[in-house]
RNA sequence: GGCCCGGUAGUUCAAUGGAUAGAAUAGAAGUUUCCUAAACUUUAGAUACAAGUUCGAUUCUUGUCCGGGCUACCA
């Protein structure tokens, strides 16, 4: 367990003892130290003078006094200042610490639980490639899954592939029209690329034959309706419906090509899924719940025969589940899918990683399942993020601005290749393990980028500034790893244990310990939060701090060989912590680079 | 119009109501006989605006201004 949770319920007793009153842990304010004062935590003060009607100086010296008289082994001295109480953790835990963890490579880890939790992610059009936009969704899907197996949970990862609809017709038609019976292996291009092109194709051809109809005097929004190839897209989505051999045959055909592509992309980056759905055969799911929801009187049907359910009470809209010609809207085959997924699964949590665009829909979704009473509707959880987004704005895929994945990839890999080149540091390596490495480099940087950044909020990809290897980014935490395994190689022999308290702390040395007897509260904090950005800090902060620590104090040839062994610990505990920390966001860390 | 997010150094991001608002990058100045300089050190630079609650507000409340999203019998 962790200082902080050991402090804790130590100050509530204090508490009691002192002042016979009852607190909570939740009531305590506990802070690192600010490093220009002594001390190792914090506690604030100002929240206790008014119940207890003491100074903070006062209440200060009584608790530190407490604490240190009844917990020597954990506490050396303390300090009041102004309302905070400095706390001065003795050398004796924090070196007792490194020495049961450092050979830990599962620091952190929590003991298998009971729940079940299924991730869904990615969820791509197979209309088109992939883009910076979905790896954000990929990576950070794949990170919380992770997250969660790492503290316990059984996790199940599912896509839905949005397979079938007007866009996915738009490909279609614009292959039948131009396509001249290319193929991927025919063009040598990837086939979910390949695929793609004809949906860009499609919105130009779409603008020049309305522009024609607007000459001829028809109005903007009728013309854009009116286009011939547009038309033809919807015939073909009714003929899908209708079950059309030729068409489903061409559905499938021109899927296959983009699936192909995507599995390869997958593999890149390190996506895995143990299922996959397919609207397809999902999409007319949640029949069965418009009859189940007017039963239940939770919806109604309209004069029309359209059926509606009214959240107006819930602060929100009223909301259609079933059009007049009574088939199902998204949201229904949505409640239909959550339905499956729990049939299947069972699941006590399902959590949706969709961009936040999404917000109301996930609202709706998980309301409606509410008021249908279905028991998985509590356990229904919309991790919503911030859409990736140029400096220029919102990335079109129609107006061509939308950053590529594979291109990224290529690029960064190119970087990483000319860098490793210039700076000459693993010439002995192998075409093999060369290109291993510029992958790790490359969508470490990749996926550390897109990760740093607080999911919920939005976040800016300036596509020149954000190919950097230098200071908060993946490499940079890589490098630093590379670094010690390196101090590593040269010192393998036996290590031993150094002698509690003869061994004084350095300020560096103590900073760095103190941070990772961290780890495992920041990757509690990242499952409660669900929010894999609070690993790539606290990476970046070992790095750095290791860094520091190591520019000042060499390990080889340290003061004294006890004090060689301490750091020789300290290093293999930072190298391990830094890989398992980088290894829950998916990014690999080299040996050397 | 209604509802939901967001506005912090030039830029990209941090900060459970707590001490002097942290990083990174770009800028300026340095560090290589010594464990990998993809590193390290020093320096300068920010809470949109106005009220309110509080011992204390970037954080909570209200208003204003500025961005973004949603508000389809599209998915």
């Amino acid at each position: 367990m962790s200082i902080v949770n050991k402090i804790k319920p130590l100050i509530v007793k204090a508490l009691q003892d002192i002042y016979g009153q009852q607190f909570q842990e939740t009531d305590l304010t506990i802070n690192l130290t600010k490093p220009e004062f002594e001390g190792d935590y914090t506690l604030v003060l100002f929240s206790f003078v008014k119940q207890l009607k003491k100074s903070p100086e006062q209440l200060g010296n009584e608790i530190g006094e407490y604490l240190i008289k009844n917990n020597p082994d954990l506490f050396s001295s303390f300090n009041v200042i102004k309302g905070f109480l400095n706390l001065v953790v003795t050398n004796n835990y924090w070196i007792n610490f490194l020495q049961t963890s450092y050979t830990n490579k599962e620091l952190g880890y929590q003991p298998a639980n009971k729940h079940k939790v299924i991730v869904e992610y990615s969820s791509p059009n197979t209309n088109k490639p992939l883009h910076l936009g979905h790896l954000r969704n990929n990576f950070l899907g794949w990170s919380v899954a992770e997250i969660l197996k790492t503290t316990g949970h059984t996790v199940y990862k599912t896509a839905i592939m949005n397979d079938r609809g007007i866009h996915i017709c738009k490909s279609m038609v614009t292959w039948q029209l131009f396509g001249e019976d290319k193929t991927p292996e025919s063009e040598g291009i990837k086939g979910d690329h390949f695929v793609g092109d004809y949906y860009v194709l499609f919105g130009q051809e779409h603008k020049k034959q309305a522009e024609l109809l607007i000459a001829d005097g028809m109005s903007k929004e009728e013309a854009e309706k009116n286009t011939p190839i547009m038309l033809a897209a919807q015939k073909m989505l009714l003929d899908w419906e209708n079950g059309d051999p030729e068409v489903k045959a061409l559905w499938q055909k021109m899927n296959g090509w983009v699936y192909e592509g995507f599995n390869e992309t997958y593999k890149k980056i390190g996506s895995d899924f143990d299922k996959n759905y397919f609207e397809s055969e999902t999409y007319l799911l949640g029949k069965e719940f418009v009859e189940d929801g007017l039963k239940k009187g939770v919806f109604y049907k309209k004069e029309d025969g359209s059926v509606w359910i009214d959240l107006t009470a819930d602060g929100l809209d009223e909301k259609i589940v079933q059009r007049k010609d009574g088939t199902s809207v998204y949201i229904t085959q949505d409640l239909g899918l959550a339905d499956k997924k729990f049939e299947e699964f069972k699941y006590d949590q399902s959590i949706y990683v969709i961009a936040d665009e999404q917000n109301y829909h996930m609202k709706v979704l998980k309301l409606i399942l509410q008021k249908l009473g279905k028991p998985y509707a509590d356990g229904i959880y919309h991790l919503s993020y911030g859409m990736v987004e140029l400096p220029s704005g919102r990335m079109k895929t129609r107006e061509g601005t939308v950053v590529d994945a594979d291109d990224m990839i290529e690029e960064l890999k190119k970087v990483a290749r000319e860098k490793t080149e210039e700076l000459g540091k693993v010439k002995d390596f192998n075409p093999g393990e060369l290109n291993e490495l510029y992958d790790t480099i490359a969508l470490g940087a990749l996926k550390f980028f897109l990760l740093r950044v607080d999911p919920k909020k939005r976040m800016i990809f300036n596509p020149e500034e954000s190919i950097d290897f230098h200071g908060f980014t993946g490499p940079f935490v890589q490098y630093t790893h590379a670094r010690i395994k390196s101090i590593l190689r040269k010192e393998q022999g036996t290590r031993y244990k150094v002698q509690e308290g003869t061994s004084g702390l350095l300020l560096k040395e103590k900073e760095l310990i103190v941070l990772l007897e961290q780890y495992p509260i920041t990757i509690e904090q990242a499952l409660q939060e669900h929010n894999p950005s609070l690993l790539a800090i606290y990476a970046f902060n070992v790095a750095k701090t290791f860094n520091t620590f190591y520019t000042e104090h060499s390990v080889m040839n340290a003061e004294s060989e006890e004090k060689k062994q301490l750091r020789l610990q300290m290093s293999e505990l930072t190298a391990n912590v830094i890989a398992s920390a980088m290894g829950l966001m998916g990014i690999k860390v080299p040996e050397r680079m």
